[in-house]
DNA sequence: CGATTTTTTGGTATCGTTACCTTTTAGGCG
DNA sequence: CGCCTAAAAGGTAACGATACCAAAAAATCG
């Protein structure tokens, strides 16, 4: 006996029509909850639905209707809770308005964004959240004539695609770097992920140098670590940095702008001996959750990565649901967090 | 002046073709790559996506060639690296094959998991990894009747809907359990995320449990943390359990069927001064990231949680490319990591 | 109770691609 | 050089839903 799955395939929209008596139209109405259909016809239409075990196919119904009920994100990376903390808070609130959330990754790489930018576009998506407002000049493009809502977050820009949900990284960057002098350390150290002009990892390095400069000291040395040693199981990065530590031992304050960084540093410093902060200090940029297991707990910037993705799909579903028109600018600030490591 | 992308919208597939001069199935084939198209047509139709700025609708040929390149996936949730981990094995391997990933979270809740799959089902994708073997009625029969293929994961069970790739939870806490034993632990007490009967914090409480019967001990006190809690930044599910292991002195060995919980318990216990594992030893399972960083490091059970989402995503792909029909059933194993904890 | 308005329902065309089949063109060969 | 086969290109219909408009039924009212 030939397998029914294969000879009569998915019933239709059309098939559960047929099969409640009513137009296909009607049932479209029962199914999208349409208030204007007379009690008997939306009975008949669920059950006729129960009956042929109809499921929807919303790819024809996008189609016609253009809306395709997806939200694209494209975010760094998903290793390491930073931007799964900003993914929540996205899937959260768009939950709550029938979105699908599509995920990109664009591996800390604007030519691999672009990419999955036209990837994605390609899905027609009706919204993207993207992290960071440095992108390439055919990535841009390619957002601006979507003629869909975007929302870059992350950051701050003069020059927005769209709506904006970030804070500054410069200035919570030169903030932290401000305090810890005013706190007393002299001799600074950097340890940063890989920095390219415009990118999160550069605005926090600059607005590191600038406060330096603004207080009379010269940028002392740094490191770059490369992001897939972030965070490793291995703490690869931690033992790079903690390297760079030993060599460099008249440093006495080490600003990491990344907090797996911090992390790492701190965990492998105190395994080397090194006591933290009587020896250096360590302060970091990001609190994650990993930060409040370690010993000593560390000093950083709190970011706020859940309300950033949650404000972010708010604006989203607000613009498609017609509610507002007009793009939104969204400064949602940071923190400094005085704990023991600085 | 009335707004340009209202009026002329997007180009289509028949723009493209009519300006390279060619008809739309050729365009068509050009785009998909096919090879049967000559190299003058095939430049034409590249200078006509170029002059256009061309997006491919992909919805529209989704419809038609009822293959919407998309993979969904179902975790109990996005926190924490567990399942983090096992995404980005699925997103690395999916990348060389064009298909993208949606990505639903379940929250540890089979009738959630339920509507998600339902929601996801109607965006048509052609195949589906899911974190779990044990799901409703009704999500068994949806799964099992899309008729693409499904690759369950993070368990074993001996009723696939389709593929498994997975291992033995019961197995594996049946033998860190026992090994403890052997150590010389005779009082042991657990603490588990919320059990329902098949789910994975149940068959490790039952591989547990079994373990303990088998060497003539009973099972000794436990503790429920809710999943919300498993490691949270106020490091609530810590306090919990360190407030029990305070109510039950005589308990010389916690095990933790969530490796979250586990990392909770080591630090909260270490800051309250009890020494680990001199006082109270403790073990884990599941071994992310974060177990590296702490003081003791964990004592553990390693999951293959990336190389599951490999492979899963693998086994998808081969079936799709039509390389294989079969459904596999792949036992990934885990290894118990002897480290300071216990 | 007939005319008019309002509410429900239905018919038709269409979204933008690609499957399938046919026609045209190029290539191979005695 | 013509015939036959293979390769390339094109025409048409269809995927399954919904937008849009028209028709039918029900409700309202003088």
């Amino acid at each position: 006996m030939a397998d029914r799955r294969d000879l009569n395939s998915r019933p239709t929209l059309v098939d559960v029509a047929r099969s409640a008596g009513v137009s296909p139209m009607t049932a479209s109405r029962v199914l999208r909850g349409e208030q204007t259909v007379q009690a008997t016809a939306r009975e008949a239409v669920h059950a006729a639905v129960a009956r042929l075990g109809y499921i929807p196919n919303q790819i024809a119904g996008s189609l016609r209707s253009s809306r395709s009920g997806i939200i694209s994100v494209i975010v760094p990376t998903l290793t390491g809770s930073v931007f799964a903390e900003t993914i929540r808070g996205i899937s959260d609130t768009l939950n709550e308005f029938d979105y699908q959330l599509m995920i990109g990754e664009s591996s800390y790489d604007i030519e691999r964004e672009e990419k999955v930018i036209a990837a994605l576009i390609q899905r027609r998506p009706d919204g993207i959240i993207i992290a960071g407002v440095k992108h390439t000049v055919r990535a841009r493009s390619l957002l601006q004539s979507a003629g869909i809502p975007i929302a870059e977050i992350w950051d701050q820009t003069t020059h927005p695609i769209d709506s904006v949900v970030g804070f500054s990284n410069y200035s919570a960057a030169y903030d932290i770097t401000k305090a810890l002098f005013e706190k007393g350390y002299r001799s600074f150290a950097l340890a940063t992920g890989p920095v390219v002009p415009g990118n999160r990892a550069g605005e926090r390095t600059k607005g590191y140098e600038a406060a330096l400069r603004d207080h009379g000291l010269s940028p002392g040395p740094s490191i770059v670590v490369p992001y897939y040693h972030f965070l490793d199981r291995s703490l690869e990065g931690g033992n790079v940095v903690a390297d760079f530590l030993a060599q460099n031992p008249s440093v006495d304050c080490l600003f990491c702008t990344n907090e797996l960084i911090a992390i790492g540093a701190v965990v492998v410093s105190g395994r080397r001996g090194k006591r933290v902060p009587q020896d250096v200090a360590i302060a970091g940029f990001g609190d994650v959750e990993a930060t409040s297991i370690i010993t000593p707990a560390l000093t950083t910037v709190r970011i706020r990565g859940y309300e950033m993705g949650q404000r972010a799909a708010g604006i989203l579903a607000r613009r498609l649901s017609g509610e507002t028109a007009e793009p939104e600018i969204i400064d949602v600030g940071y923190e400094i967090v005085w704990r023991d490591s600085a």
